[in-house]
DNA sequence: TCTTGACCTTCCCATCATGGGAAGCCCCAT
DNA sequence: ATGGGGCTTCCCATGATGGGAAGGTCAAGA
């Protein structure tokens, strides 16, 4: 089975499987004589296991560990529900620092007019709310804190 | 006032001051004579507006446009909420993203016993939940809409 | 005055997961 | 045998951010 059809069957795209393969999350593909990459079921089904991982918000990093205990038949299910809570917790906080600033934003637009004039409580929150107080981040994370995350919906 | 003092005072770091200014976010700065950038209170002040706006998780391509109206006098305020409403929009349903995310992976979490034995129904649901079926994402927007956001916390 | 250390400059690199595109080879059907 | 589509590798871009090197500048203290 050729990447294109690996591709159709697993929801991963080619390019993503190459990437895949050159990071290690997944091995080297083995290959047909004139090189092309040449997939089996087993591939297709480690494929899927990916974009499931994926699609639930497990960086690649943590999908290492996933598929590490997917593929041990001597695992834990320990550690496994344990991954799994970490991500959950990662993915409350996020939701948390979201709410926040939507319900910010809420707010200043609730108390925007909106019609045709300039005064605007929104332009005069973001011109004077003040900094360092109120809540920006740096005395508890730091800079290093780097939480993006796929959010492709 | 140097690139230094202008970061302490505006919460945005040098790297970022000159980042912004590469892409046109902002002006270029006066220079000294020997190079150095020169900051004044009004610069501040708009580094805080956009510290501020991306507090509040606006995207630098919308911070221009913020900017602009900021700047212009003869605004109307109705085109500011109407930023602001989209940036709600946005945030919503990233929300609504995460947390579809993290109640799957939580009634995932529930039901896995969490022992010394090897079968998971974590992994289970990683192995075997279908595609292209139950809500992978490729019919309604596509692998273009990058959602990605800051979430520095 | 000289030195020293803190600051500034530019330039390059890395992140993370993903896609775009070019140049060139391969395979199958007509 | 020819054409089109699939495959290969390689490079580049994203967005916002930081790290770090190499080298110039400035101010304070000896």
């Amino acid at each position: 089975m050729n990447i294109g059809d690996a591709s159709a069957l697993s929801g991963v795209s080619a390019k993503m499987i190459r990437y895949y393969e050159q990071i290690g999350l997944i091995p080297q593909a083995a290959r047909t004589a004139s090189g092309y990459r040449n997939y089996a079921d087993a591939d297709i089904h480690m494929l899927r296991f990916i974009a499931r991982s994926r699609d639930l918000g497990f960086p690649i990093s943590e999908i290492t560990g996933l598929l590490d205990l997917w593929r041990n038949t001597d695992r834990r299910n320990t550690d496994v529900k344990a991954l799994a809570q970490a991500r959950v917790q990662d993915l409350r906080h996020k939701i948390t620092h979201l709410a926040d600033m939507a319900d910010t934003l809420e707010t200043l637009v609730r108390s925007c007019a909106g019609n045709e004039r300039p005064d605007c409580p929104i332009l005069h929150n973001l011109e004077t709310e003040a900094y360092p107080a109120s809540g920006r981040c740096s005395h508890h994370a730091g800079p290093h804190a780097n939480l993006n995350e796929r959010i492709t919906s």
